[in-house]
DNA sequence: TGTTTATTCAAGTATTCTATTGAATAGTAG
DNA sequence: CTACTATTCAATAGAATACTTGAATAAACA
């Protein structure tokens, strides 16, 4: 091959990768991204759930999906996204990890918002095996019931957040609860702990989600 | 946490780690993060490696610094520029996975210019793992040597491919010979897998590159 | 068939990004 | 100190992107 020829193929295959990053290049598709990490939504649904309007989700979405890293299919008249791949989920959770470990101003947001974490008590995935195949603890999955029917840890029962309050008498406060959410940056399982200490209960937060989870390779129930 | 505050986190974390994803936009900046995985380079030599001007390379490094994704380092007048973490590379790696499971552009791509590759008979690491330890093979790193100095596989001997030619006496053909080089989309190993096929020996191509190899969690020498 | 609903398209404006050019800077060598 | 080298900065023009608004589709339902 000539050295022109090799450049062309060299710039014909960046340009390609670089479609998949210009998809990465705005807080909303990785927003919407994340989302479907959990399950396949409506355009309204993500709209909704990420403060955008209906028309920029969509236009977005595209945008998404000419990079091939979601998929759609319709159902009557709603068209459904999901990411197209687990190996999408696993790059947005490699940009998180540089992010994590790159840029201070993470840290700093975290802790501007959500003030101490550790004293959720983080439990990892190891310790929560162990601590289940005991029969030790309640595993909560509080996120919306659509998101635990789409896909839950096992022996884990749903109470979404909106809903504890209301229904803590289904928990005996004999066991330690251990409560998970959608993942390292929502608090839904934050919220659900600090709730459940102020009653008294002993709780602790999973540091995964149901994606982290799965891309440990460990099983989810649907 | 209201609901109004809740949308102001979000929006701040997404905000810093889509300052990643638009690092990650733009092909010539793909090549730099690409180059920049086998060893540290001034800004002259990304330039003339990747056929950017100096003022462009340099714009683009900046880019990349200030997403953290590379540091810089002076050595007199020149700045030798590396990534900044191996999880910039492992994303990156992420990246390229999602880009071979969903565009059949790359594919074609790489069809289009490198012909059929499974002549090279393609080895992976662990069946050169296994042959080198019975001592049956010759491994060579066909990298320019500046690369091969920046680490290289264990038991591997430098020849760059541009120097092949001239020093195949250095090579018994008693031996089959496995070449490696950048990468999956590095051709320095292709030719001389070519070359070597050529002159009647017997040889095949490695899968992985360096920084793929040291991802895997073997050991890299320096 | 006409109406409703969910989504996409098209157009327009504001913003951001890119590559080039030439000048400025910071360290080195004479 | 002066000249030189490697790199960065500043200014520019052109291209691409983002969000809004209102209209257009396409399936579902009465």
């Amino acid at each position: 091959m000539q050295t022109r020829e090799k450049r062309t193929f060299k710039n014909q295959l960046y340009e390609q990768f670089a479609r998949i990053g210009k998809a990465l290049a705005s807080p909303h598709r990785l927003e919407l991204l994340d989302v479907l990490a959990q399950c396949e939504r409506t355009v309204e649904a993500l709209a909704l759930e990420t403060g955008m309007s209906v028309a920029n989700a969509s236009q977005h979405l595209q945008v998404l999906r000419a990079a091939h890293l979601v998929e759609v299919r319709r159902d009557g008249v709603s068209m459904h996204y999901r990411l197209a791949d687990e190996s999408v989920f696993r790059m947005w959770q490699a940009l998180r990890t540089v992010g994590e470990a790159q840029l201070a101003e993470i840290d700093r947001v975290v802790h501007t918002f959500l003030q101490d974490r550790t004293q959720l008590q983080p439990m990892d995935a190891q310790e929560l095996l162990h601590r289940l195949s005991d029969d030790q603890v309640i595993l909560l999955d509080v996120r919306p019931a659509e998101e635990y029917t789409a896909g839950h840890l096992p022996q884990a029962r749903s109470i979404p957040v909106t809903e504890l309050e209301v229904r803590l008498a289904e928990l005996s406060a004999d066991k330690e609860i251990v409560a998970y959410c959608r993942g390292p940056y929502c608090i839904f399982a934050d919220e659900a702990v600090a709730l459940l200490h102020a009653r008294g209960y002993r709780a602790r937060r999973l540091e995964q989600g149901v994606p982290e989870w799965r891309a440990l390779g460990l099983p989810v129930e649907v």
